[in-house]
DNA sequence: AGCACGCCGACT
DNA sequence: GTCGGCGTGCTC
């Protein structure tokens, strides 16, 4: 009897293969099986990714289990789907069952996220623009050479509708769409928009929706039943029929990579699909990350402009704002302007772009601030040791007592959170309303819903938000953005903070613009002169990609050079300290030459959760070798497991923190 | 990862 | 004596 024996892989960093013996001859290729695991006989789901008629040899006949139950009646992976979850388990340094495990829905638990309210569907299809059809008519057209393209346009110029159309084009092909879009993005009237286009032959992959649900959709999908498919992160592995088109919404999105195990990029895994799937793959944004404007720049993709606005929206003044000489966290002319729009019956939103965890030096006088020479990301302080350390390289010093630059002793440490901003502004417009949406005041589920359609329906006066207000920004009664303090990203030490300093500001601005074409956006700073606030206040997106790739270049970061990152995590410091340095020494004979080590360092964020961490970097002209020697060196590590510490690998970091 | 096995110190 | 913490190694 054929296939007697299965060969299976676990949702378990151990990389081996185990065989099973399936006498009920129920097994199959991409079937899943449940079996008695190890000698606690757990049980556990494994995923067939071979079958053999003979046992293997090196092991004892006796030893070999029996399938428990064969659980799918018909395969949940294609040999497609196996050798693409091979391809992410080489590439991302995880084994082949924790790919598979999150291919596919309740292969593994996900948590929801919140969501905005929905929005009135408006089904009128538009016509397209001159530039929305040229732009159409490439990406469909089969002489094309390329099979990759930009959609680079701002708020309001009609993406949405250039992919609706393509995918339509794709579909009425008889082939298959995936449309990608930001988890938070990944809102009702997102949905309901390829719904109502699509119809029934439209398959989402909410983050909302439970595992069993998920797993319904994505039966339906493998079926053919449904062809277009529209999902966060992970619908990248949706296991459609036919791959015609992936479309990738807002591409410059961080939440596109991974941040568990498999630690993918999906930008990298719809690359990967496209290519051995033959089918075409669009990406789009008002603000593209700086890899993709290389690119395009270089024609590696084909760039397709969309430069007007339909609906007529103007962009909005844009100021910015220097916070020096400013008494707490709100200056003058913000003050002034939220007033005015208060008297006006209009309503502010005020943006808090991140967590004022990271305490930053500057002067206060002449606005000098502290960077690591060799890495140009700002130094953190230690108040603990009292010392400022970079977290790339490991540099440590003394913080100066006096500005380096001016010699005024008004420099020193600070920073804003969102608990002091609150009390500010209810502080000083007592009589008006304030409400505030992030990820803390969400807590229950329908209350950041609640609290939004209450701001929207005029509600409250102020709107107080982290990043997630920033999509949301459809309310017709606003007038006022202001962005608290635009520098929180640009002191965070990381490579990539003028990047999505850069991006938050434009999108806020493009966002209100669409919204209240009498918009007004004010950018509070500390460095009014700051390159990257300086020029997405004036909108010049060629002066900030010129000028940030020249830097990247120069200071030897992505897109010019690759980076592997080693991150070690123990519950003791000593353990995590002797593991860093144990890594960096089998490291270094077997990094290449045209590569380098960075570090060992501390992490930026040294202790989360009572775990230490440390980094190592490994950076490099190109993939290809850096990859060979991070693979030598893990083997090399693993050889002897150090107890009580965690290696984690991540193959192009996003984020350094 | 999760668990059992096996080795040492300090307790009824 | 033996209970339990932690280090080591395996899971077909």
């Amino acid at each position: 009897m054929e296939g007697s024996y299965l060969e299976l892989v676990f949702d378990l960093p151990a990389k081996q293969v185990f065989t099973f013996k399936d006498t009920q001859g129920q097994g199959g290729l991409g079937k899943r099986a449940q079996v008695f695991f190890g000698k606690a006989n757990r049980i556990m789901t494994g995923y067939i990714i071979g079958e053999q008629t003979v046992p293997p040899e090196g092991i004892e006949q006796a030893s070999i289990k029996e399938i428990s139950r064969i659980i799918d009646k018909d395969p949940v992976f294609e040999s497609r789907d196996i050798r693409l979850a091979e391809w992410v388990a080489g590439y991302y340094f995880c084994s082949v069952g924790q790919a598979l495990a999150s291919m596919i829905p309740s292969g593994r638990r996900i948590g929801g996220y919140p969501s905005f309210a929905d929005q009135e569907i408006t089904e009128v299809i538009p016509e397209l623009s001159e530039e929305q059809q040229q732009a159409l008519e490439t990406i469909i057209d089969p002489s094309q050479s390329s099979g990759l393209f930009y959609l680079y346009g701002i708020t309001g110029s009609g993406k949405t509708e250039v992919f609706l159309r393509a995918a339509e084009f794709m579909l009425n092909t008889g082939k298959s769409v995936i449309y990608l879009v930001p988890e938070i993005s990944l809102t009702h009237q997102a949905v309901e928009a390829i719904k109502t286009r699509f119809g029934s032959a439209a398959a989402t992959l909410h983050s909302e929706m439970t595992p069993a649900a998920r797993f319904t959709e994505w039966v339906r999908i493998k079926r053919g039943d449904l062809r277009i498919v529209v999902g966060p992160r992970s619908a990248v592995f949706a296991p459609v029929q036919n791959l015609g088109l992936i479309i990738i919404d807002e591409e410059h999105d961080g939440s596109y990579k991974s941040g568990n195990t498999p630690r993918y990029h999906a930008r990298q895994v719809a690359m990967r699909r496209c290519s051995t799937e033959g089918a075409r793959l669009v990406m789009g944004s008002a603000t593209p990350s700086v890899e993709a404007w290389k690119l395009m720049r270089e024609g590696g993709i084909t760039r397709l402009n969309l430069t007007k606005r339909l609906s007529g929206g103007k962009v909005p003044d844009i100021i910015s704002v220097s916070l020096e000489h400013t008494e707490g966290c709100l200056t003058k002319e913000l003050k002034e302007e939220i007033r005015k729009t208060a008297q006006m019956r209009r309503q502010t939103i005020l943006f808090l772009n991140r967590r004022g965890f990271a305490y930053f030096y500057h002067c206060q006088a002449c606005g000098y601030e502290l960077t690591c020479r060799q890495c140009s990301v700002s130094l953190t302080y230690h108040k603990s040791k009292n010392r400022v350390i970079c977290h790339y390289c490991g540099y440590q010093s003394a913080p100066p007592g006096a500005c380096p630059q001016c010699g005024s002793l008004g420099a020193g440490y600070s920073g804003f959170g969102t608990e002091m901003i609150e009390e500010e502004v209810r502080k000083t417009f007592p009589d008006l309303k304030i409400c505030r949406a992030d990820a803390d005041s969400a807590g229950k589920k329908g209350s950041l819903q609640e609290t939004l359609e209450n701001f929207k329906t005029g509600g409250f006066d102020i709107l107080l938000g982290t990043q997630m207000v920033a999509k949301g920004l459809n309310f017709p009664g606003v007038r006022l953005v202001g962005v608290v303090l635009a520098d929180t990203g640009l002191h965070l030490p990381d490579f990539r903070a003028a990047e999505r300093t850069f991006s938050l500001i434009v999108q806020v601005a493009g966002r209100s613009g669409r919204y209240f074409p009498d918009g007004k956006v004010i950018v509070q700073t500390f460095r009014p002169q700051d390159p990257a606030i300086l020029k997405a206040c004036s909108l010049d997106m060629d002066g900030f990609f010129t000028a940030e790739l020249a830097q990247r270049k120069m200071l030897g970061f992505p897109p010019y050079t690759r980076l592997i990152r080693f991150t070690i995590r123990s519950r003791e410091e000593e353990r995590a300290e002797a593991a860093i340095n144990r890594l960096a020494s089998i490291a270094d004979p077997l990094i290449p030459p045209e590569a380098e080590a960075l570090g060992p360092a501390e992490c930026p964020v040294a202790v989360i959760a009572g775990s230490y961490r440390r980094q190592l970097l490994l950076r490099g002209p190109s993939m290809g070798s850096l990859h060979t020697a991070a693979q030598a060196i893990l083997n090399q590590y693993e050889i002897k497991k150090d107890t009580r510490v965690y290696l984690e690998v991540d193959v192009d970091p996003v984020s350094l923190l």
